[in-house]
RNA sequence: GGGCGAUUAGCUCAGUUGGCUAGAGCAACCCGUUUACACCGGGUAGGUCGCAGGUUCGAGUCCUGCAUCGCCCACCA
């Protein structure tokens, strides 16, 4: 066999990988399709698909979707590579807030213009132009990663398709009554003038003056005195023996801010004695727990703040000013009546911040579309164990149960009891924002008609509705959006439910349960049967990594610096599931050497046989069989390590096997023998070696695409490593 | 306030169901340029496995308590 030259200079990272991922490109195979016509897999073939979490179209990748795009690839090889029939659906996310705050910004810093100085439907195209420029970035990042995915199944959040499906499953739920209007408290952002999910939103520790402050004949603390003026309730619990003599519902005039106002007693059982003096006032147009108060005792309120952050009329003299710089002005005031008992500049609070690049959060009650979790509905088609089809079930029950009775498991268990603990947690889901770059939402208004389809109404006159969706609300359609639903299509009857959803543990919340929400309720079915959660990656110091902080590393720069394959192993070896791992260029490099090491071994065994005559396996000597054995003995251990998602160790224990035993002992060994006269013992140690090394390239694959596929070229073999067969185990 | 995780060599971390004479990479030190590889090889040093109890023939691994750090959740006005 003549030997290429480029065996005779070091590993080139950088010359191989583009090359060869062109070569993987073309030939089709990260398409399953082309597999089944060209016998890689049949229709018998046991089914392995993943939809990649879509990355966010907000910018480009960091070395979190390298890790992810890293675990993922290596389950779709090992299983392609196992004779699956293999599918990995690539797409990317509009994520509305994120994104278009990001272009508002941009536009504000590049022209000092707002969004409302081009008008909704030039500031969509703005928007759009960006979300194409970062798309085709990531995609391009994604290709430099070895990423094994079929892009003939490409999908976006926002494309007409997934459009689609977000509409049918609108209307569904909203015929269904699981979607609803209604005024409800809600998570205001005044900066970015749209309301946030519960989990959406973001707490800082604030150390901020708590004011005692004198209510007639009570003491309330408070440490927002400029959302006060409309509180004429105050609460206390019925058991409190100091405020007994007060009934609830019995009324007294005091001194407030403005003026005399009459005050109603009220009791309730939310209230902690132990807290503060034990008695305090509500303001339930800004306050969540408050309305929660006042729509059990049906009180009546007022809006105090509106949605710019500033003081209505019912602040009088204050009326108009922005709460973020009135409240100096309110003590003084309050001070000069002689209501402020006490200030103590020792609390901290947990202030709330729109986590999606927004401002602080003022609650506020507005008109919005939610879907109902706690509602009972009759299920339909239920594909799911335990529950039978036409079953009263509500969006909670669903969500718990299929985990509960391990239909869907997560690795690693532990977060199972995180999941629990959100559900039961869990209040109505708000799905409306107030901005433009989204779905909007599928209703029209005519007058106090109302018409909700997946198409709008055929005559004129209809109105609709200028809301847009939350962004999740389409994510957690993607496993069955992405293959064709609505449609009744084939690759949705072969590929869902997925196998495995791999993502990182800080979306469980917003991403995972809710496609489980949405899986369970629009098919009957799950949506995957694995959940697999990687950590954060960290920078050198255990700091998160973040562009404002200036520590964030460019995955590119990584894979110029050490190639794909060394990033690769550098993320995956040594981090179990769930687990945060700091990174660092020395662990990175410690793999390019690694690398090079492959390198070097294959050449040594292919430059050492190329005399021998290695087409029939000659008799071993009793040394080489024993090799052979404890090969086996890996191959078993690796595969079982892919096959139950520990691949930090199966990485671990292929690095050490190549490098310390294979490298340092059986190839030191075979050399004395291959240079030596006896051709029977030359023979037995050409072929094992070489089938040494054959195995060796094929387990490394799937971590290390790139080199091995390059090596593998340069041998006499008539497939391609990535559809090679994984070596046996029995 | 509730929960979860971490704590193992100077640094970053493995150690899968209890069997370890506790490992790796990087860093350090010594030796080695005999034709795969100096992006190398051989070797040395370095650990009371956070602390205190307990279970067990046996514990880094299981149990209890404590400490420190980190993360998540939560309606303490």
């Amino acid at each position: 066999m003549a030997l290429d030259d480029k065996f005779l200079k070091p590993y080139d990272s950088k010359e191989t990988e583009d090359r060869v991922y062109k070569i993987w490109e073309e030939s089709g195979f990260f398409n399953p399709d082309i597999c089944l016509e060209k016998g890689i897999c049949n229709e018998k073939s046991e089914v392995f698909s993943i939809v990649l979490p879509p990355p966010n179209v907000t910018g480009v990748l960091h070395l979190g979707h390298s890790l992810m795009l890293a675990i993922e690839d290596i389950m779709i090889r090992f299983n392609r590579m196992r004779g699956k029939r293999t599918l990995w659906v690539p797409g990317t996310d509009h994520a509305a807030i994120a994104t278009q705050s990001r272009v508002e910004e941009d536009l504000y810093k590049k022209e000092k213009k707002t969004k409302h100085d081009l008008g909704r439907e030039e500031f969509l195209k703005l928007v759009e132009d960006f979300a194409q420029n970062s798309h085709d970035t990531i995609i391009g990042q994604t290709k430099k990663m070895g990423a094994s995915l079929d892009w003939s199944r490409e999908a976006y959040t926002l494309d007409e398709k997934r459009t689609l499906a977000v509409n049918t499953a609108f209307k569904r739920m909203y015929d269904d009554g699981l979607i609803y209007q209604g005024e409800r408290i809600i998570n205001w952002d005044p900066y970015l003038q749209t309301t946030v999910s519960d989990d959406e939103v973001e707490r800082v520790e604030k150390q901020t003056p708590f004011y005692y402050l004198k209510y007639g004949p009570f003491e309330i603390a408070t440490a927002r005195p400029e959302t006060k003026f409309g509180d004429k309730y105050v609460v206390m619990h019925p058991d409190d023996k100091r405020y007994a003599e007060y009934k609830h519902g019995q009324k007294i005039k005091l001194e407030w801010i403005n003026g005399e106002i009459e005050a109603t007693i009220v009791k309730d059982d939310i209230i902690d004695m132990e807290f503060g003096t034990g008695a305090m006032t509500i303001t339930p147009s800004h306050d969540a727990i408050d309305f929660d108060i006042a729509e059990r005792h049906n009180l009546d309120f007022e809006q105090i703040i509106d949605f710019k952050g500033k003081l209505l009329p019912i602040a009088g003299e204050f009326a108009g000013e922005h709460i973020k710089k009135v409240r100096p002005k309110i003590v003084e005031k309050l001070q000069e009546k002689g209501l402020v008992t006490k200030i103590d500049k020792n609390y901290t609070h947990a202030a709330a911040v729109n986590s999606r690049g927004g401002g602080t959060i003022e609650p506020q009650i507005l008109k919005q579309w939610f879907i109902n979790v706690n509602k009972e509905f009759k299920i339909r088609d239920s594909k799911l164990k335990g529950i039978k089809t036409g079953e009263k079930v509500t969006l909670k029950k669903l969500m718990r149960h299929v985990v509960e009775s391990s239909q869907i498991k997560i690795i690693p268990e532990r977060f199972e009891k995180v999941y629990y603990h959100w559900i039961d947690n869990l209040r109505d889901w708000n799905i409306s924002r107030q901005i433009w770059y989204g779905h909007q939402i599928p209703v029209w208004y005519k007058g106090s008609e109302i018409h909700v389809d997946v198409e709008p109404p055929k005559e004129g006159g209809w109105e609709r509705d200028s809301d847009t969706l939350d962004t999740w609300f389409s994510s957690g359609l993607w496993t069955f959006s992405t293959l064709g639903w609505p449609g009744k299509t084939s690759d949705l009857e072969t590929y869902h439910p997925t196998s495995v959803l791999e993502t990182g543990h800080d979306i469980l919340f917003f991403w995972v349960a809710r496609m489980i929400l949405m899986t369970t309720y629009h098919l009957g079915e799950i949506p995957f049967e694995n959940v697999y959660l990687h950590g954060t990656v960290l920078d050198e110091k255990g700091k998160k990594m973040s562009k404002s902080k200036g520590n964030a590393v460019d995955p590119l720069e990584m894979i110029e610096k050490f190639g794909a394959d060394a990033l690769r192993m550098a993320m995956v070896v040594g981090v179990g599931p769930g687990n945060d791992q700091s990174l660092s260029d020395n662990k990175v490099k410690a793999y390019k050497h690694f690398s090079n090491k492959v390198w070097n071994a294959s050449r040594f065994v292919l430059t050492n046989i190329e005399e021998l005559d290695l087409k029939e396996k000659p008799e071993l000597n009793k040394v080489d069989e024993a090799r052979v054995k404890e090969l086996r003995e890996i191959q078993k251990d690796i595969t079982d390590d892919i096959e139950n998602y520990r691949f930090y160790l199966a990485a671990e224990k292929l690095y050490h096997y190549f490098w310390h035993t294979f490298a340092d002992i059986i190839i030191e060994e075979a050399k004395p023998r291959l240079s030596g006269e006896d051709e029977g013992e030359k023979k037995s140690a050409g072929w094992t070696l070489l089938h040494i090394l054959k195995t060796s390239l094929k387990m490394l694959h799937p971590f290390m695409p790139f080199i091995t596929e390059e090596i593998w070229s340069l041998m006499e073999n008539d497939k391609m490593l990535m559809i090679e067969d994984w070596p046996q185990t029995k």
